[in-house]
DNA sequence: GCAAAAGTGTTGGTAATACACCCATGC
DNA sequence: GCATGGGTGTATTACCAACACTTTTGC
């Protein structure tokens, strides 16, 4: 027996994937295209964010988990709930319209919006049923509904989040080179680190793990790997009370 | 002509009350009383939040700001949208049912909770006409529906933004003392700051504000004031971007 | 004059910043 | 052997943490 959808009520989503090689954050968008039923005009070619609406039977975040793996497949990713839209006239331009009627859903819909945190190498976007690409989060498409709005939030939540969080490492492979995780913040927060300092900052903390490896198949001298250790940095963070304003 | 409000969806209003008197941070509760029809038997009774559906033409924020006009007759208090509650079994104990039968609303309601923050004694109980009280965040009295956690994750929300966030100010008079700062971080955290540390570390923020006057009425040496500017501080605050993980 | 809360200084350690060159490797 | 990115050290300054007594006031 299938369960029934809730009419004014969705889930999207914004899947960040960073891309260790080009250093550049991108965004997850599928493809929105309708033409008019001769088939003589597009009236609608944009991208947008995937979401579906909630199941009667079903929690908010089953369903942006659900509507994940329905997209990538991944099951495990970083995921915050981070924000509702729901302003009355948040679908209501033009071309929106025309994609309701098609579509049929309500007009006045609120979606609680998710992000997850992945690597973009992760997903396989070859025969994607979504036609699912990646579009880096400085230079977004033409996006339908209010969804830039919602990316652009997402993405300022995450900026402030990875700040006080080690959600960096989300972003990241499991091994990883110290300079890496300086390209990412840089990228991130559009800020220049200085390395040498960085590094030593990185290097100190316990819960940064040096590896008895290094890179290869690289082209020039290969970097030392670390990884993350969850458990040490949550061991570490019982007590950090610092009132930082 | 009445706007139609949306069945399933709903927004919930914790409000904080910070009280410089007792250094305790409350939240305001409406009584939920219901007897059976014959008045022989107290059906429910209970405390919970204020909330109320959303219009059909009303943004969420206009939702939430309305809900605590109508509880406080305040109006532009400190405002966050936190988070939304929506598993389907939220309003599904024995006392819930009841109560939503009674009301007529709908058991999959999926609700915006909102937070805000404001002094204890800029809200006028008396007369109020939901009955509203304060009770300390800490001795919480038995809540309807999910609102415990709904609280909880409000004040944990909270003692996190009060870390990196000049929020402390929201909850204080507008002229403070140093002190009375340093006992509401204390109440908030649950921890204890060093007094000669706080005061210089707070005394040399260039918002921090040194005022020509001292408390009166007070049984004891009068303390000196001050207060926060938080044009100032929006000023400074464009380069800051320490990564403190 | 006394109870209560306000207010005050120093030291040692840790962490942030600024800054420029050598090194190891693959090709 | 050379181009590329990896990796290194020091000095200065700023902030944090620990710690106990004196001062001012209202009563």
């Amino acid at each position: 027996m299938e369960s029934k959808i809730i009419q004014n009520l969705s889930v999207d989503c914004v899947v960040f994937g960073y891309d260790t090689n080009t250093k550049s954050l991108n965004a997850l968008l599928i493809k929105r295209y309708l033409e008019s039923e001769d088939k003589s005009e597009i009236l609608v070619d944009d991208h947008v964010l995937t979401g579906y609406h909630v199941y009667q039977d079903e929690t908010l975040d089953n369903a942006a988990t659900r509507v994940l793996k329905e997209l990538t497949g991944l099951t495990q990713q970083y995921k915050k709930q981070f924000k509702a839209f729901g302003d009355p006239d948040r679908l209501t331009n033009a071309k929106d319209l025309l994609w309701i009627e098609n579509e049929k859903f309500d007009k006045r819909t609120v979606t609680i919006a998710y992000y997850f945190l992945l690597k973009t190498e992760d997903v396989d976007l070859k025969n994607n049923k979504y036609d699912a690409k990646w579009f880096p989060v400085k230079d977004l498409p033409e996006l339908g509904f209010d969804h830039k709005q919602i990316i652009n939030e997402a993405y300022g939540d995450l900026k402030t989040k990875c700040l006080v969080e080690p959600i960096i490492f989300e972003l990241l492979p499991d091994k990883f080179t110290i300079n890496e995780v300086q390209d990412a913040y840089q990228s991130i927060l559009g800020i220049e680190i200085d390395n040498r300092n960085f590094r030593r900052k990185l290097i100190n903390k316990k819960y940064i793990i040096p590896l008895d490896e290094k890179q290869f198949g690289v082209s020039k001298k290969p970097a030392k790997l670390y990884m993350f250790s969850k458990d040490v940095y949550e061991k570490m963070f019982q007590k950090n009370y610092l009132i930082n304003i």
